[in-house]
DNA sequence: ATGTGCGTGCGGAATGTTCATTCCGTTTTG
DNA sequence: CAAAACGGAATGAACATTCCGCACGCACAT
């Protein structure tokens, strides 16, 4: 999927096997980076098609119009990003340990990958991202993440508070931390973040 | 607002007789509101003129190009909101309280005027602000609050974080709810924020 | 009063540029 | 060699900005 770059190595002479993503990947990747810098309406498709070293045309074979790119890079990255949050979470750790492990999973991967944190925060509120392939992704971030607010607040463990402003204060710390430190006003170490999330834990614990 | 008049603006000839550029507010209402549903590159001068009942060339006569009509804009709506945030706090109530009606002044400010919050969230990071603007705007906001929390430490009140983290965990939450709000996946009353805000002091009190 | 001239505020057609998309010829694959 | 993949010039639309002409008010002369 992603280090097959057999073309950038025999450069002209290339062979293409039947790499049928290979040249979608290469596209897709180019509109992250030229998208989270310059926006929407700010990267010309022959932009695009020269950063990708692909022709315009090569574009259109792959995505209708210019929209669509959009919306596919943001149904990958997405779930691309629930996927990282998921990691070394089980349900039968204590809770506590859950909710530290899934935060520092977000905010880690939003550093690790500022361009990728960047473009989703510009775009799952534009009109670009048509409602329902928002829905359609975001369904299962949702849905696991409120079951385990609920479970914690049943347990106790938990404040009493809606689902919705749980939610916001654990993940709005995370995008505030994260788009501090892209932007270089703040260097988070991995101890700052683990601190950081350990307060917000304070905020929501009963 | 203060020193700098409408010379600067348009030149050394300026006489406007009309109360305060009349015609200036308009357009900065209209681009208000285009900028914030449409973004910079998708509203065209056209669409601004039409929608501020202003001929284009009118428009030119305020501002330079379209860049400053976006920079004018933000540095009037971000004084605005430093100063919605300010109301009701003096230095002699206690460090909670003024801490709960700080953020408590903003997340109703922003709730009460979507599209200047959703303004400022869209390009206090974008390039079109040029650095220097931002610093210039955001210098009076930060500082004040910076010496806030520091004062809070300092009398064993708020835990002995990094100011920036304590930054992003109470803006982080309010700037979160505020859109989910906006964007009607929550309905907050007053109850509800005053509740957010509290759990919030929780994460930071020592 | 009335005429004249001028400067400011204003509007919007005209200009030149940039862009998304299409179309067709070329290259690669099987 | 046929079909699929590809590239990029060509097309037409949309845009930011400029430029020019109109309207109105004021100063001063008649």
């Amino acid at each position: 999927m992603r280090f097959t770059d057999k073309n950038d190595l025999i450069g002209v002479f290339r062979i293409m096997t039947n790499s049928d993503c290979d040249k979608r990947t290469v596209i897709l990747d180019a509109a992250l980076q030229l998208f989270s810098e310059n926006g929407f309406h700010g990267t010309p498709m022959t932009l695009l098609a020269e950063k990708a070293n692909v022709g315009i045309g090569t574009i259109y074979r792959y995505f209708k119009n210019k929209e669509e790119v959009i919306s596919n890079l943001y149904k990958e990255l997405k779930s691309e990003s629930v996927a990282a949050m998921r990691e070394n979470i089980s349900r039968d750790m204590p809770i506590r340990e859950q909710f530290i492990n899934i935060f520092e999973n977000m905010l880690k991967y939003y550093i690790a990958n500022p361009q990728k944190f960047l473009f989703m925060e510009q775009y799952s509120y534009s009109p670009f991202i048509n409602s329902s392939t928002k829905q359609e992704v975001c369904s299962a971030y949702a849905e696991s993440l409120v079951s385990f607010f609920e479970y914690g607040k049943k347990h106790q463990v938990i404040k009493d508070l809606s689902t919705q402003i749980i939610f916001a204060t654990a993940n709005g710390q995370v995008v505030s931390l994260a788009k501090m430190h892209i932007a270089g006003e703040i260097n988070l170490n991995d101890d700052m973040i683990r601190k950081a999330i350990e307060t917000s834990w304070d905020a929501l614990k009963r």
